[in-house]
DNA sequence: CCAAAAGTGTTGGCGGTACACCCATGG
DNA sequence: CCATGGGTGTACCGCCAACACTTTTGG
């Protein structure tokens, strides 16, 4: 409150002059490796100034003629080739001086930044190396400085994806066609972390809705009795489309 | 996916330009008419081309040095006279073609819409006519065609307040200081229809939680006992705070 | 036979739903 | 004294956490 008004008597003579905006889209592209239980997040390493060399968000500037869903799924695309994925917005960062470019006190352009949350399979998620700029599943315990104000759109990335796991069911959309009730909950234990439910509680929970079916396919892994493969039925899902549901 | 195939073989040479963006914000403004048992959002009638004469929500383009959310909280003290409210970013729509001012072959500047959301408090809500443009509650039922896309920003908004309530205290934001359980009841009833709960067990539950404090004032309406006055207690609330809590 | 992993069952408590019922006031 | 709205109590059901237990495999 202070600040707009401080800046409405700074400037009363500009109170007309509209700022001109560069719109960027960064991504926030989540993976789970079930295998070793991380939670990754991919990053990018910036080859241009400013932040030269330093870690980010895959992003990129919107062309003409296409929309900012357009423009996530592109740098998506450029990044990794995947079949299976979920993305949704997430949120837009606009604050004046969020990046240098803007000139400090001036009244440059503006840079925008509609950021996008994706959830991405591993087993299938190819990064697309082009020999020159820097790629990587980063765990997202370890994610060091990223430019810009990258870490917060991260932040706020990670709060979406408990969210989302907790009330709706994206992790079909990352787990392969068939899987063990295993390894959906591994996958929830990888995100929430390890208290998140009680194994034996977590499946009965998830069977009693219905809408996983057993294929009646058994599969070993090591010792131990073997696990039956579930499937995803979508069809018996509708029912519970746009209700309120926990998979807690 | 199509889409964006089409458009990279249709302007391969296109491929570096980048968009020029005027960033608009707009507000989806609720109030709640409690007398009534009226839900109400803010419109106000376009005053330029295009869609002059129009109603649409009340928006501005942002301004050189000012945040988002700034220019959001100046579009609402330009319409209205408000203590309290509460106020939050939507989402943001970007395609091409969202605004008739964009040229529609050609690669001019693109118009951007972050939308925000808000709850204000009816009683004390003043509205500040001009005496040039038009503005006005307009029951949730009621609205007309709106300009631009605005139809479906309201949609979304309205989505999102039913969620705000059942998951958060925003009630307690645009409630007067004290209020009786049945003004609380009649609130949520406005806004998520009659059937959300009985009145008793929405009673018992909230005054389990323990943030409603009973000033033990009483105040009789018409015929019928009086009823005690509460208040919002936002000590007690304290622990709460980004747990998850339903309000239904 | 034992360890390991998958899957089933049981129990107690808490919380929601649907009511029936008492209380205080105005007319 | 009765209609009206405020407020309390209860009985049932379902859900969920916790944990014990059985089943099926590999070694």
């Amino acid at each position: 409150m202070s600040e707009r008004t401080t800046r409405k008597i700074a400037y009363p003579l500009k109170k007309q002059s509209l700022a001109d905006f560069k719109v960027g889209v960064d991504n926030v592209i989540f993976s789970v490796d079930t295998s070793q239980n991380r939670l990754l997040v991919l990053l990018v390493m910036r080859q241009d100034e400013p932040f030269l060399g330093q870690w980010c968000l895959p992003g990129t500037l919107v062309r003409n003629g296409e929309s900012l869903e357009d423009a996530a799924y592109r740098i998506l695309a450029e990044k990794i080739r995947v079949k299976n994925l979920y993305l949704e917005q997430l949120y837009t960062f606009g604050g004046p001086g969020r990046d240098p470019r803007e000139a400090p006190d001036s009244f440059g352009v503006r840079y925008l930044s509609v950021s996008y949350f994706a959830l991405v399979r591993f087993a299938e998620a190819e990064l697309i190396a082009d020999g020159v700029s820097g790629i990587a599943w980063y765990p997202i315990q370890q994610v060091p400085q990223l430019a810009f104000d990258h870490n917060k759109i991260l932040e706020y990335g990670y709060q979406r994806l408990r969210n989302k796991l907790e009330y709706s069911p994206v992790a079909f959309d990352v787990l392969p066609d068939v899987f063990t009730l295993n390894d959906l909950y591994q996958l929830y234990t990888t995100v929430l972390g390890e208290n998140f439910s009680d194994y034996s509680n977590f499946r009965s929970r998830l069977l009693k809705l219905g809408f996983l079916c057993d294929t009646g396919i058994k599969v070993s892994r090591g010792a131990g009795r073997p696990a039956s493969l579930y499937r995803f039925d979508a069809e018996a899902f509708v029912p519970f489309k746009d209700k309120p549901l926990v998979f807690i």
